[in-house]
DNA sequence: AAAAAAGGCTGCATAAATGCAGCCTTTTCA
DNA sequence: TGAAAAGGCTGCATTTATGCAGCCTTTTTT
């Protein structure tokens, strides 16, 4: 739960491939989206990449904010510790997203872990310098404040999944929303998880989750074969929820 | 659940009364925080006073966002049509805090809706002029940033918060927080909610609320005279959820 | 002050969710 | 390839939460 600056020292000697902001080619990265500003450009030559292998822990709860990651390449869990030591998943991430942003605002310390779910290269900037850019220019500040804002509608639709729908409804959910961010390969989720991620996702137990998978697949709305997850028919699920819910996309 | 602009025509003219922000007293107010700048400042004055009486509704979820409310003085209750029509309660705000700025991001559409609890003033800027003034000015932007960023913060304590508290923890929480928000009068929380509404915040049914308060009334940890509830000992209230549950401040 | 309405309370039946325990299946690694 | 480990599955007992119904209390209205 300490600093892990040392870990950061280290992971970055391993690599300075140096792939430009301006030749990256995650057109919806927030640092791409506004590469023609000056500042932005000027800032974006003071990124370090860093690679995680798979199941690398980049970011510690608890440790102190030094700045902000963007993924260049590869996939993440960000969560953090929860009552009982119960771990809940916030949300998982993907190329272009950023991860760390809860650091800014008052916080000193992160409120998340973030780890990588297969092999994975970050952008990382410092949280001085950032600050210093956003300071600057008016435009960039203001892109990421609507970050910032479709995260916060994004949460508060969260908490209602949450507190207004079944379990099943918040499975059926959340195979939706991995679903959508990560699509399909070869008729299945091109991402495995296990069950238990699931349900730390979905704010339950594993033992709930297998029950309603296998009661999914019974139905036909999901197939499954051990961590591999597939939906035939995404508008058919989707009915399964959006009956009372129309509006609900995390 | 259409637009409300009309009703806020006829609000509108029925004052001027014309506090300036220059002269406003609301010091934690993100455009009192600001004035100093002349963009800011400019822009200040292109406010309007809206009175709203106790009950009134001024903002309806489903309308198209139009602009940004700051409460000049007075209590808000902001909430969204949930699943089977339950209502849930997404906060409460005071004078000199933003109301409707989840309507900014992607969104046209106000997600929520808003009501005064008490006779309330509300200063009324335009969506368009907003804008103009936050890409103008990068300290503003960064401001309105770090205030999202917080937001989200708490957004994501109440998602651990409903995922993983009992309904009895889930109520002292809420609890704890109206008697923060509002502090104490004559030993009372200054602020009068049915249990429905606390039950609305809390995320669980009116019974359960009732009977929880019940219990907590025979504990000492609360009393309570119909809608008057006061909390004699937060601290000790506090030990109840604090336990397992260190840093919630939602 | 009386009547009406709104809000609050409680017991009971039911439903939903959880945790445990034992067993089965898939994956990993030597 | 075979053993060990990790992950997945299911029935059962228990806990937690909910919804209903009837009654009581407080507040508002006339």
């Amino acid at each position: 739960m300490q600093s892990n600056t040392e870990n950061i020292q280290k992971m970055r000697k391993k690599s300075m491939s140096g792939i430009s902001c301006n030749t990256c080619e995650n057109a919806k990265c927030l640092m791409k989206k506004n590469i023609a500003s000056k500042i932005v450009l000027d800032f974006s030559y003071e990124k370090t990449d860093i690679n995680c292998k798979k199941g690398q822990q980049f970011i510690m709860e608890g440790a102190p904010v030094n700045g902000l990651f963007f993924i260049l390449k590869g996939k993440v869990k960000v969560f953090r510790t929860g009552i009982n030591g119960r771990e809940q998943i916030v949300r998982f991430a993907k190329e272009g997203e950023i991860i760390g942003h809860r650091g800014f605002g008052t916080e000193e310390y992160y409120s998340i872990s973030a780890v990588a779910l297969e092999n994975t290269t970050l952008c990382y900037f410092s949280k001085n310098l950032l600050q210093y850019a956003l300071k600057e220019d008016a435009s960039f500040t203001y892109d990421l404040m609507l970050f910032y804002a479709n995260e916060l509608n994004k949460s508060e639709a969260k908490v209602k999944s949450i507190s207004q729908m079944t379990v099943r409804e918040r499975v059926i959910d959340t195979l939706l929303y991995v679903n959508r961010k990560f699509g399909q390969l070869n008729g299945y989720i091109n991402l495995q998880l296990s069950r238990k991620e699931y349900a730390d996702y979905a704010g339950t137990t594993e033992e709930q989750v297998i029950r309603i998978l296998s009661v999914l697949k019974k139905e036909n709305l999901v197939i499954a074969k051990g961590k591999r997850i597939g939906i035939p028919d995404v508008k058919l699920l989707k009915r399964e929820i959006s009956e009372h819910n129309f509006y609900l996309d995390t």
